[in-house]
DNA sequence: AGGCCTCGAGTTCC
DNA sequence: CTCGAGGCCT
């Protein structure tokens, strides 16, 4: 056995006291200062170093108890079943090895069929058993610690969907979930901020504490239904498989969820979990947070059995987790076009909402220090946006004293010659002190060439580094002047890839006088800003002649944004590259807007995404359409475009009651 | 001077 | 997507 490193078997006993300490938050109090989904990858990270060093399991280890104990003030109540809890999967390759777990151990049991199995949605919502007698329903317990739990039949009665009388005089013990409806759970939080009272945070906390409110009515006045899903219990012979029980639950007139699948095999499980995770799963009117996949014959569920902590029949396969918890490995500087300095996490991989994230901003010192995150720390880590990654918290209960704090340096090699750094004067931002170093000139280049410049195909951050680093490129303008042989020297650039870079060019040397405005990283000077002075001036050589009294004319600029464009006009190596580009490229005006349009003089706010376009392309709809878009959400916006998976603008726009449409009504009204 | 609103800048991964 | 700061209206 490989003997256990100090720093892992010091990592394990933190992990267990932290999972511990905030299971009891959520149980017994029903708050808590951690996600569930962050305390799932807590969980996840001791199971793994258990699995490694397998001395590290103690009975009391939270890997090997169910969580959860009674609370004072109910009834207490002994489960004639005890209640199991499922173990997790997170990827398919654990879905696999839970697949080959289950026929070692029927093929050890002299099983030899194949096991099939049986999908079903994991509800997100609190656990229930229910107890019938000669029909009749006489008991509702939480699961409490699987042995005793919590009586919470005063509350579960005043729940419309869980008949009091079932469709036959039988005895029945069965197992299923008490959830909230989406819809149900914005109201109440309408209610809520209507009454000037915090908003609850999810629904599955408001279910939890309904359901043990000692006053049944305050659980009736909140809109929870259920599924059942599990016989424990049953006064009539048993059905053979999961299938025939779901049906069987059903034909009793108890509530059962309709999406179940049967799975001949575990790749068609592991296909209804995929299948399940994106737009299908929003779709539901409840929170779903992952897939319960059980051995469909109860013949094979019985020669599993069970270990001390729940079924070796049943997995439960969470979806990808959008909270984790990863250590920040170290903080190192990154710099920006204009010189900006921002730190940088480095983390230990993890998978956030499917995706490896190894990196975070930390945005600027304000934020490090806000958060006081430190070199070592273990941090909630979650995606804004479903797309950047994002340190919500530290958790400092895991620290070992061995943490770094981290102080802006003075100086940095990012920024070259001295490398200088300075305050951006009366922001909390810091820039080299000199600007030019070789990683900002390799920014602003990938800048001149992005999607919102030139637009150039195929010319990324990467190869704009391998072109500067063989000097072939040290301006923008030297991108025009590359060859095709000049490419094919270069590591990485194939005849194919070369031919298709001096096309892209090519392609681009036609350029709207806004496009370019944006490329040359003027401070202050974005898409919206170039364009009003390419409306203004509308050619190149009016603009290059202009004054900067000129530019405060320009609607939407002032005196700070004139002053810069002014500025950036009088350096003579501004003005040289101006004349260079101009060689290079024809330089067209920005085209009119044609008015007329069905969404004529509207604003329109986009957030998610669509079906039939991309966001951009959406964007573009609205502008051909006569209409403009804007980024954030105020009284002025015409109406907010939502499609799957909208981001907070949804939120604002119901706050300031503007109108939310979705695609189809987006594209009726495009054809109007 | 204060309070919106809009825009720029930086942002991760494949 | 979020933050912060510049522009402009009241």
């Amino acid at each position: 056995m490989p003997r256990v490193p100090k720093e892992a078997r010091e990592r394990a006993k933190k992990l267990q006291d932290a999972i511990r300490a905030y299971r009891a938050e959520y149980h017994e109090r029903d708050a808590s200062s951690l996600s569930p989904e962050a305390l799932d990858s807590l969980k996840h990270e001791l199971v793994l170093l258990e699995k490694e060093y397998p001395e590290l399991v103690t009975s009391d280890s939270p890997t090997q108890t169910v969580a959860g104990k009674a609370l004072p003030g109910l009834k207490k109540v002994r489960h004639a079943v005890p209640q199991w809890s499922l173990d997790d999967a997170f990827d398919e390759s654990e879905m696999r090895a839970f697949d080959e777990r289950v026929r070692r151990a029927l093929a050890k049991a002299g099983v030899d069929e194949v096991p099939a199995y049986a999908c079903e949605l994991k509800i997100d919502g609190a656990h229930i058993i229910l107890t019938y007698e000669k029909g009749r329903l006489v008991q509702a317990a939480t699961r409490g610690d699987g042995i005793v739990g919590e009586d919470v039949t005063h509350s579960v009665s005043t729940i419309e969907s869980i008949p009091k009388e079932l469709a036959r005089p039988v005895d029945l013990i069965v197992e299923g979930e008490i959830y909230m409806s989406k819809k149900g759970f914005a109201k109440l939080n309408d209610a809520q901020a209507k009454a000037g009272k915090p908003l609850f945070a999810n629904p599955r906390n408001i279910v939890a504490g309904s359901l043990r409110q000692l006053d049944a009515r305050m659980a009736a006045e909140r809109p929870l239904a259920a599924f059942l899903y599990d016989i424990e219990r049953f006064s009539e012979p048993m059905p053979a498989t999961q299938s025939e029980e779901l049906a069987c639950l059903r034909a009793l007139g108890l509530p059962v969820n309709p999406n179940e699948a049967h799975a001949a095999a575990i790749g068609d499980a592991i296909a209804y979990w995929k299948r399940w995770q994106g737009a299908r799963r929003e779709k539901e009117d409840y929170l779903i947070d992952g897939v319960v996949v059980k051995v469909e014959s109860r013949e094979q569920q019985m020669a599993l059995g069970h270990t001390g902590k729940g079924p070796r029949y049943a997995i439960a396969f969470k979806f990808p987790a959008e909270q984790v918890t990863t250590v920040v490995e170290d903080i190192t500087l990154q710099v920006g076009r204009t010189g900006v300095l921002t730190p940088l996490a480095h983390l230990k991989p993890v998978a956030v909402a499917g995706t490896m994230v190894a990196r975070a901003t930390l945005h600027n010192e304000d934020f490090i220090r806000d958060k006081d995150i430190r070199i070592g720390d273990t941090v909630v880590l979650q995606k804004a946006g479903d797309i950047i990654p994002e340190i919500v918290q530290v958790l400092p209960e895991f620290r070992t004293g061995k943490e770094r704090a981290w102080k802006f340096p003075k100086t940095s090699p990012l920024c070259g010659g001295d490398g200088l750094i300075e305050r951006v004067p009366g922001t909390a931002a810091r820039r080299c002190a000199v600007a030019g170093s070789f990683e900002q000139q390799q920014r602003k280049l990938a800048h001149f060439a992005g999607k919102s410049a030139l637009d150039i195909d195929g010319l990324g951050a990467k190869t704009v580094k391998l072109l500067m680093e063989h000097d072939l490129v040290a301006n923008p303008d030297d991108f025009f002047e590359l060859t095709e042989d000049e490419l094919l020297a270069l590591p990485g650039f194939k005849e194919k890839s070369a031919a298709n870079l001096i096309k892209a060019l090519e392609d681009r040397k036609r350029v709207s006088l806004d496009r370019l405005l944006v490329g040359l990283s003027i401070p202050h000077v974005g898409e919206e800003t170039a364009r009003a002075i390419a409306v203004h001036f509308g050619t190149l050589a009016r603009l290059r002649d202009a004054e900067s009294k000129e530019f405060s004319s320009v609607p939407g600029i002032g005196d700070v944004v004139a002053e810069a464009c002014a500025g950036w006009l009088a350096d003579s190596e501004n003005r040289a590259l101006l004349e260079r580009l101009g060689e290079h490229l024809s330089v067209s005006a920005v085209e009119k807007e044609k008015g007329g349009g069905p969404l004529e003089g509207i604003t329109v706010v986009i957030t998610g995404s669509f079906e039939g376009f991309s966001r951009e392309e959406a964007e573009a709809l609205v502008r051909r359409a006569g209409g403009k878009t804007s980024s954030s959400v105020s009284k002025r916006t015409g109406f907010v475009l939502a499609g799957e998976k909208p981001g907070s603008k949804l939120d604002a726009a119901r706050e300031l009651g503007v109108s939310v449409i979705d695609e189809a009504e987006f594209v009726r009204r495009l054809g109007a």
